[in-house]
DNA sequence: TCAGATATTTGATAAATGTCAACTGAGATG
DNA sequence: CATCTCAGTTGACATTTATCAAATATCTGA
């Protein structure tokens, strides 16, 4: 299951906004230089201090990338498909600053770095995709670090739930597609935490059935977590 | 006090990674398009959600950058010359995420947003070394938002000293250039609970008089932070 | 230099979060 | 179908951090 990239997989990585203003035939290139492999679940992929030989697009499954400090570790962010991770280490060719494992079985395309890199240099609308991509996390970093200095496990909570509702459109109704312990890793809190602030969010219109979360009254929600006013 | 870049002060803009690599001309267009200003303490540059209309470049003095949450705010970076800020926002033309205020009488670059995307546009160099300055940036908020996570607010500080004491290679001892209650928000905590760190690091090779910080015993300190091992 | 304003420190207390242990329940396995 | 395992929850308690108040130090400007 380890070769270049198939037909199949080609179109909506192709349009990821990293790969989609780039001329076709380096596009090709970069294709053709990578290949798509296939991960079980719960396998790390690479660790913090690791020499970042590729960027990676996950295509299909689950993966988390943590990070740590101080000998503990945190989960800072789970990626779903299709979305490319880990660029920022590849883009200054830097040690992973994360460690990526698997959440479950998942289909990876990896694209080594060296080329990628060249063929940045290259194309001048990939390099100003990577600028973007790159402007756009650091904007989301800086918004996920002035939450978790600012507002307290019950109220960071119910923000993740509005954003998720809202990014996936699901409506009301949220789909985890982690464990709760990890979500409680990347909001910050310990697990028995998280599941107090479940608790505490039943009185502002959130109801909980085990990975399912439905927020039956948005605007008790946001009155209590005060999402930020500014849009993503 | 307003006016195009005197010839004085464009050796040292020149120089920053940002504009080093450029295209003479380039720099020069973009320089000659830009204006030095120079502004009071206590003077709020910009405002989050207003939209970005300049990069800005801190010449002398000395700004901070906060962002917002459920309300509050909180330090998100102390600015010192000579250093390009909100860089981010310009490049994606989007709105602040953070405000900005002069803590001191401070000179600042102004570059319109629309200019310096133009140039970026032109002038491959400039491109890249954007993309690595985001990429960097976006690294440093990657360890910041774990530390925030996972160490506590003692832990916080004696990192903060070693990571002062080793770049600004003043040797053992720093020179807080801001208000200890900055310092505090940069941190993440209130000013009680900074001196009540600073009390604790007494016993871990730390001594305070005013704003002079020396490290008396460095491996002293370094076994009580353990820094991250990576480095920048 | 002195008075007033402001920053910092210290103490007492409260609130939030973490830790440990026990319990519950859902899914996996034989 | 029983039971085994483990994620999740709940309770009791410890620790960390915030809050409020007061005392002290530092700075500013007349």
């Amino acid at each position: 299951m380890n070769g270049f990239v198939r037909i199949g997989e080609k179109p909506e990585i192709a349009r990821l906004p990293l790969f989609r203003e780039m001329d076709d035939a380096k596009r090709e290139r970069v294709f053709a230089g990578s290949f798509l492999q296939v991960f079980p679940p719960q396998l790390t992929l690479f660790e913090v201090g690791q020499h970042a030989d590729f960027l990676h697009v996950l295509v299909d499954g689950l993966v988390e990338l943590s990070a740590t400090s101080g000998g503990r570790d945190t989960t800072m962010r789970i990626v779903e498909p299709v979305t490319s991770f880990i660029l920022a280490a590849v883009v200054n060719d830097l040690p992973y600053l994360m460690t990526a494992r698997t959440l479950e079985a998942s289909r990876i395309l990896l694209v080594p770095a060296a080329l990628i890199r060249e063929v940045i240099r290259q194309d001048t609308a990939l390099m100003q995709a990577t600028m973007r991509e790159l402007a756009l996390a650091y904007r989301d970093l800086v918004r996920a670090l002035a939450d978790m200095k600012l507002r307290q496990s019950a109220e960071r909570l119910g923000n993740y739930l509005l954003q998720q509702a809202a990014q996936d459109d699901a409506g009301r109704t949220i789909q985890l597609r982690a464990e709760k312990r990890l979500l409680a890793s990347l909001l910050g809190m310990t697990p028995e935490n998280l599941s107090r602030a479940f608790s505490a969010l039943a009185a502002h219109g959130v109801r909980v059935e085990g990975s399912s979360i439905s927020i039956v009254d948005s605007d008790a929600l946001r009155a209590f977590a005060r999402p930020d006013p500014i849009p993503v």
